[in-house]
DNA sequence: GAGCGCATGTAAAGGGTTACATGATTCT
DNA sequence: AGAATCATGTAACCCTTTACATGCGCTC
């Protein structure tokens, strides 16, 4: 669970309360870490109590903001240098691929098309802001800089996305006419290996 | 929730049994789709319940095999053709990288090579996969060419991540010297933006 | 017959999402 | 005055993980 050190990571930066805390996560962390605003206000309960962050003030509408304790900085510091990173990345894009062999061929083109679109629209996206990342248009910072430094991955694994889906496309590796592929649209056939032998 | 559409997947390939599906999420899946035994136990009771897939066959100690049904391999195709893909990854890597400018930069340039050495030896690992299902080694059946597919998409994710990793470091964005770095081990400073006011 | 690996589950606790609810302030 | 937006929360449900429990079959 890193929500509470991706919350005391923010916290660092200086005070915030939940709704900025959720707007930052959906803006800057939106795709590598989603998180809804219910999650959030409990965890920052939660947080309060343990002493790692405290009331910083009182705003106009009811707003609340939080400031990380020494202790808290602490904690993220850390649990950054600990090191034990968990490499497991869920992925839907990766999960479906290991079942195209279900897909009809042209679905498949087709999914992939659409695939390689976003991956690619992503990438241009994330590109431009690291160039004005790297004008200096959003400072210099620390911050600003290891912001830079993760933009970069971001741009990186989508465009490594985007490529796979175009090499795997021209592939074609589901093609009508490969062996063992579903032939084109004409049997939806039960394509498991052993023939079940009778109902019940 | 995918776990459903990934236990119709599988078994779409032939009847397997809970024990089975466990060892394979694990294996083909692992770092992209995780998923202990007592949950595919709970999804599969709930699967048979809804009528996608069935028993078919009790083996040696308790062993009890499903198998997809007509329905079920239909909603599993429905799945992969209505497209609606969720783009997000969760990576921890990545949530990590926006913290960077909390870290020593001795402790980043270690980490970061830490993450280099993972990504590189796990690409270098599936590449070596890869290769030997382009010999066949696997058979060529369709299940072996998605795999082949999803394997590739791995390889380059890793891949990416390991030059990004490398880049990271050469650029040592947190080098002391550059303006606003945490002074080398110096001040455990608070870091924060506006300087609290009181305590309490 | 001891131990290991196969095989299936339950229980508890926590993480995450969606829907619902509400109040306060600003803008038009 | 009405609408939009800021702001915080509760409730219900589902997913996920970890720990616990148990029994069968094979091998040594």
């Amino acid at each position: 669970m890193s929500l509470r050190h991706g919350l005391l990571g923010l916290l660092a930066e200086g005070p915030a309360s939940g709704y900025d805390l959720a707007r930052r996560f959906q803006e800057a962390l939106g795709t590598v870490w989603p998180a809804q605003h219910p999650r959030i206000y409990a965890e920052l309960s939660r947080l309060a109590e343990a002493g790692l962050i405290e009331v910083d003030s009182h705003g106009p509408r009811r707003r609340k903001a939080y400031r990380i304790t020494g202790e808290g900085l602490a904690e993220v510091r850390r649990w950054l240098a600990e090191g034990e990173v968990d490499h497991t990345f869920r992925m839907e894009t990766l999960l479906r691929a290991y079942f195209f062999w279900l897909m009809e061929p042209a679905e498949l083109r087709a999914h992939l098309e659409r695939e390689r679109a976003f991956y690619a629209e992503t990438a241009r996206t994330l590109r431009a802001y690291a160039r004005a990342k790297d004008r200096g248009e959003w400072g210099t910072g620390p911050q600003v800089r290891a912001m830079r430094v993760a933009l970069e991955a971001g741009i990186r694994i989508n465009e490594a996305l985007a490529s796979w889906a175009e090499w795997a496309r021209e592939t074609d590796p589901m093609a009508p006419g490969s062996p063992g592929s579903p032939g084109a649209a004409a049997s939806p056939a039960p394509a498991a290996a052993p023939p079940p032998e009778a109902e019940g």
